[in-house]
DNA sequence: AAATTATCTGAACACCCGTTCACCTCAAGC
DNA sequence: GCTTGAGGTGAACGGGTGTTCAGATAATTT
């Protein structure tokens, strides 16, 4: 046997990357074959190679695209005026993120040191990028006299730390809609870096 | 060769443990292999068999031991009166052990899928016990009038992950020393459960 | 219809894996 | 000082690893 019919690259590339992502996120990098990702898109091994030159190379892949989709998607969506409503809107879309793509986010934080040195600077620095989305939002609140953050880039770690953290633990089903989860984190956020609170 | 002069399980076991706590926290369970272990510890890797059963069992010593005496730590140290003054208190003993055991910490948070579920649910069990330890403080606190969270499981869920963030990207000799980091989220964590600061 | 190119196979390569075990040597008890 | 067992070795087991490549077939171009 040889080539199927009406296979291109682009439909088995696809689908060696969801098998990829999905395998990953459950089983971790290391222990994940080449065999594994080849089976979960109903292909050989040898396949994986001619879309990708080596296995990191694919976890890169996995990270790369995650992240520039991540940037380009709240890039491209309209802001709403005034600090207050962009940082609610900024937690918002993180946590819709992390609820449509939580194999991404995962392999996203977990598999960064199954980089070289190359491209782990490559996805540092698109994760810096995102960050510090999130770090003008903070600046400029507190320049409006809206937020006290006693410092800027702590609150932001601190704030994604905390969201990042609803995927460890949310259920579907569970004892709080998704809804109810972000307004409930909206307002924790809110008043962790609130002017009001204190100075 | 056999048996080295002044050997003793003890140190042979404790040997091993430190070898495998640095390797697995720096590459992942699945990437580090027995023989690595062994190599680090200054034995062959059969010798790991004398001291547990198998690869499993070495993680899952490991995270047990952790958890055990991180709650046992904070059980056994004498706790100041008050809500807040409890708050306070659990935000700097968790950095604190946070920065002394950062391999133990960065495990428990990592590697739980690669124990079989009876071993899972006994770290997670072990888990749960730590983070009621904080619960019962805010809603100790919530009683009293002192705090406001809408949902004392969220808040705590999300002081800890916020808490855990520091360990991903604080670096020794950085721009703020750990005091510093320390009282900044302490008054983060203080605002996002206040009473004061919204109903 | 023929030639060419894109796509995939499946076997092979050298090497590493977790685990077992017969054997050996040191330390302690009688 | 001899025996006993705790502690460790190192080779071996079957099997899995990432990666390569000659060969085969489907799609496309000429």
């Amino acid at each position: 046997m040889a080539r199927p019919r009406g296979s291109t690259s682009e439909i088995t590339g696809q689908r060696l990357r969801a098998a990829a992502l999905r395998l990953f996120a459950r089983h971790g990098f290391a222990a994940v074959s080449m065999r594994q990702i080849a089976a979960g898109a109903g292909v050989q091994a040898g396949t994986l190679y001619l879309h990708f030159a080596d296995k990191e190379d694919l976890l890169f892949d996995l990270l790369r695209s995650h992240m520039e989709d991540l940037i380009a998607a709240w890039d491209g969506q309209a802001r709403p005026e005034g600090p207050l409503d962009r940082l609610r809107e900024f937690v918002g879309f993180h946590l819709g993120r992390n609820r449509d793509h939580p194999d991404a986010v995962f392999l996203s934080y977990m598999e960064l040191r199954n980089l070289g040195p190359a491209n782990f600077a490559r996805i540092e620095s698109l994760r810096r990028d995102y960050e510090d989305r999130l770090s003008a939002i903070l600046a400029e609140g507190e320049a409006a006299g809206v937020f006290a953050c006693p410092d800027v880039k702590l609150a932001t770690m601190a704030i994604i730390a905390m969201l990042n953290g609803v995927n460890t633990w949310y259920r579907e089903g569970g004892r709080l809609t998704r809804e109810r989860v972000g307004e409930i984190y909206w307002g924790m956020v809110r008043q962790a870096v609130a002017a009001s609170g204190r100075a």
